[in-house]
DNA sequence: TCTGGGGTCCTAGGACCC
DNA sequence: TCTGGGGTCCTAGGACCC
């Protein structure tokens, strides 16, 4: 029996979930969100009315401001998303019991070996998903059905938006034939430019090719560019793996200078990700550093720790260590500081403590999680590093 | 035109070990 | 005077996705 995938995909979904939280946007057609108009960032998701002047997500604000000069420019809030993308997940779970979210606004489903109870089509179960989605969330979505991944995913994008569209077994090749190799996942801008110099710009060229003349173009590439070409994809929907990293990162509305203001956002993001690690059960072995200078040279740091950690103290030490070096040579550079970030990586499950521990190091974690019960009662900056307070306000904000 | 923030996976070289 | 080979860990950067 072939797999039968369900890929949903909910429309222009940050968009949608702002206006539910803001009553103000409802009516604003020409809406985009991402950021506020004079913002150094990109377009996350914009109104299919703002896409008719041209405005794509990750496009730059200002570019987009310049498209669409009458748009209303709204920042949006990850706690809203992250709600409606769960509601949405328990619509999911109710109709099959294998649900992958693959980000927050899409998901596949395994309907495979369904046969006996949905014979020949999906789409019943397609239009019933959606009405449900609709009815009990407000949100539209687009559903793709395919016998793996890619396929599903493109046949939504296909479906794109308030659509259905199926693809049967057998018709995979057919279907991406039409399509540019950009459209196909994995190929990004960087390898779309690379094929486009080579001459491959369409799905059917890549079909078209032996793979050994296309290993003459792309060397070991050609065998998964040709195996994504024919419509093939994988099947299996893993269950939620160990998360592999952690981060806290931003952009500063100015390049910054001075150390002081950057290390004051570095024991914040220290103490933001230590808090996220505890509240998820996890420690970290390595501490990246992340900088990027004004002219975009983006450089990380790591160092990786001789016993894995989730206390603020024991990652704060490597990352300020990484970051002295680092900010010196921006300086070297000439160079303004544009982002700063700091991830844990290395993750693994938190261990019950060590019988042997020095007794500071369990002093360290009785504070912290009396720390982590006050936060959960009051809010994380109702605990905050002195650090935090030569922080202006709007850069203390969560 | 001036480029987010949260992630994932891959590659490649050097150190170290046996 | 000529210096193995394989495995694993670590670091840095790149590409991609939404």
């Amino acid at each position: 029996m072939p797999p039968r995938l369900l890929h949903v995909d909910l429309d222009a979904f940050f968009v949608e979930v702002c206006r539910q939280r803001h009553p103000e946007l409802r009516d604003v057609e020409l809406l985009v969100v991402g950021g506020r108009r004079e913002s150094r960032g990109v377009v996350q998701s914009a109104s299919y009315a703002a896409r008719k002047f041209g405005v794509r997500a990750g496009m730059p604000i200002a570019q987009a401001a310049r498209l669409c000069p009458d748009a209303t420019f709204f920042k949006g809030s990850f706690p809203h998303y992250r709600d409606a993308s769960r509601a949405v997940r328990a619509v999911l779970a109710r109709h099959s019991p294998v649900v992958a979210m693959a980000s927050l606004d899409e998901g596949y489903l395994d309907f495979t070996g369904t046969e006996a109870l949905h014979p020949v089509s999906l789409l019943p179960v397609a239009a019933a998903l959606r009405g449900e989605i609709k009815r009990e969330t407000g949100l539209d979505s687009s559903v793709g059905i395919g016998p793996n991944r890619m396929i599903a995913k493109l046949a939504s994008d296909y479906a794109k938006p308030r659509g259905i569209c199926e693809v049967r077994a057998g018709w995979e090749r057919g279907f991406v034939a039409g399509l540019e190799l950009r459209a196909l996942p994995g190929i990004g801008p960087r390898t779309a430019e690379k094929l486009r110099t080579l001459g491959l710009t369409e799905v059917a060229q890549v079909q078209a090719m032996a793979e050994a003349d296309l290993a003459r173009l792309v060397g070991d590439y050609a065998r998964e560019l040709k195996w994504r070409a024919e419509g093939n994809g994988t099947t299996a929907l893993h269950a939620e793996r160990l998360q592999r990293s952690v981060s806290r990162e931003t952009t500063l509305g100015t390049d910054a200078t001075d150390p002081a203001y950057l290390d004051a956002l570095l024991v914040r993001f220290v103490s933001l990700v230590a808090a996220d690690l505890r509240e998820h059960g996890l420690v970290a072995r390595t501490v990246v550093l992340k900088l990027r200078h004004a002219d975009f040279t983006t450089v990380t740091r790591r160092r990786t720790l001789p016993a894995a950690t989730d206390l603020d103290q024991e990652l704060l030490a490597p990352a300020r260590a990484l970051f002295g070096p680092a900010f010196e040579e921006a300086r070297r550079r000439r160079q303004g500081v544009r982002l700063i970030g700091v991830a844990a990586t290395g993750l693994g499950e938190a261990a019950p403590a060590d019988l042997f521990e020095p007794p500071a190091r369990t002093r360290l974690r009785e504070l912290t999680s009396a720390v982590d019960k006050v936060r959960e009662r009051f809010g994380f900056d109702a605990v905050q590093p002195a650090r935090h307070l030569t922080l202006p306000q709007r850069d203390r904000r969560e």
